[in-house]
DNA sequence: TGTACATCAGTGAACGCGCGTTCACTGATGTAC
DNA sequence: TGTACATCAGTGAACGCGCGTTCACTGATGTAC
């Protein structure tokens, strides 16, 4: 060993993962300079060949830690116990203002999608993983009564992602609010159907209105 | 008038918007070189700026076209007569195989999604404005009867924007196809919720399967 | 205990390259007289 | 009818700039003897 602490390097490495992906989320993986990253952290550009080979090594890396971020966010949305759904739970959480406004701390999958589709097999197959990962995770998490809400499961991704990248495309805060809540009824009629058609039977839970389609 | 033409400017212009979106779609705005776009329409770097103050200005007039597309497409869906909702024959050819592999001429919104988030102001009023002119189109298309099915708009366009990114953000091409069935049973139960829970009644109208969930 | 050498995370200048945008210029046609 | 000038879509070189990657170097510490 020399100079450094031993876990020195490896705390290097987590910081720039760290950096990096916050910096992918907001302002895209292309747009995002390997010298900037390092700078924002007291770095120069030269030190990060020594923890990664290519800037494209470093996106495996930063999608893995994204999706395992979005992993702790389902773990953390407990399953209610009041007959709503656990898909239910997870859209009011996930398809809201703050997550929208602040793309830079939100999903990794809805903030780079496009760029991971476009990216060349290593990134997709740590992408596929951390999604077979995630799948694991909320299967633990539902438990075995709930297999039928699991069948939903890549609906309810895809709507999640879906919904929130929509309401970023648009230039108008209010219509991005009714997105959002056009898709959190959408989440609730995709795993709990009979509650739909015409307006939410009542605001029980919390008061949310129906959607309004403008 | 000189040297074309009547008609020929609005011609190249528009021929120049038609190379970018294809381009847009299949590398992202970003890594779209305006040289390369010129060069494929036979013409050079310097005229680009006879139709188009800067790149970005392009991307407004790429993303109208886009949707404009988008809203083409689901006009040629007809409102089924056998009881399947409209929602769901959407989905079947939005969440298909041949859409996953042919992203450049693909849907621009699943295409282009975070890059438009991360535009300025005009290209998401541009975008928003697109939006608007899809909604009003499938409730011209689905007629007076269909409100139901229309307060679900921005959930279904969701669902498929999301499936269809989530299908290309996978290495398996298998994993793909489970996500997009998966995202077509959900776009079903979105709108017709007594379809549900367990395999799907019968395989009455194509003979799909019911979403594993792997 | 003392000295020579090896290690290796990080430095910073340099590389070749492609980008968006600008600008003086071209040249076929239309217009003024 | 003939000539000088205006128009303007398109040319192509040049601008300044930032990028990913390379590489000879640094220097504090560990190891061999």
């Amino acid at each position: 060993m020399a100079r450094y602490k031993p876990g020195h390097k490896a705390g290097t490495r987590r910081k720039v993962v760290d950096a990096a992906l916050d910096s992918f989320r907001e302002a895209g993986a292309g747009p995002t300079s390997i010298a900037t990253v390092m700078q924002g952290l007291g770095l120069t550009v030269g030190g990060f060949y020594r923890h990664f080979g290519s800037k494209e090594e470093l996106l495996v890396e930063a999608v893995t830690k994204g999706v395992d971020q979005s992993i702790t966010f389902l773990r953390s949305v407990p399953v209610p116990q009041d007959g709503r759904s656990w898909s239910e739970a997870v859209a009011e959480r996930y398809l809201s203002s703050p997550h929208r406004a602040n793309i830079a701390r939100g999903c990794a999958l809805a903030a780079l999608g496009p760029e991971i589709a476009r990216a060349d097999e290593r990134v997709r197959v740590a992408c596929e993983f951390g999604l077979r990962r995630m799948q694991a995770a909320v299967r633990e998490h539902l438990g075995p009564r709930a297999e039928g809400e699991l069948s939903q499961f890549w609906a309810l991704i895809a709507l999640n992602l879906g919904g929130i990248v929509l309401s970023r495309m648009v230039a108008d805060p209010r219509t991005a609010e009714d997105i959002l809540e056009a898709c959190r009824d959408g989440a609730r009629s995709l795993v709990n159907p009979s509650v739909r058609q015409g307006p939410v039977p009542d605001g029980k839970h919390t008061g949310r209105r129906s959607a309004r389609s403008r």
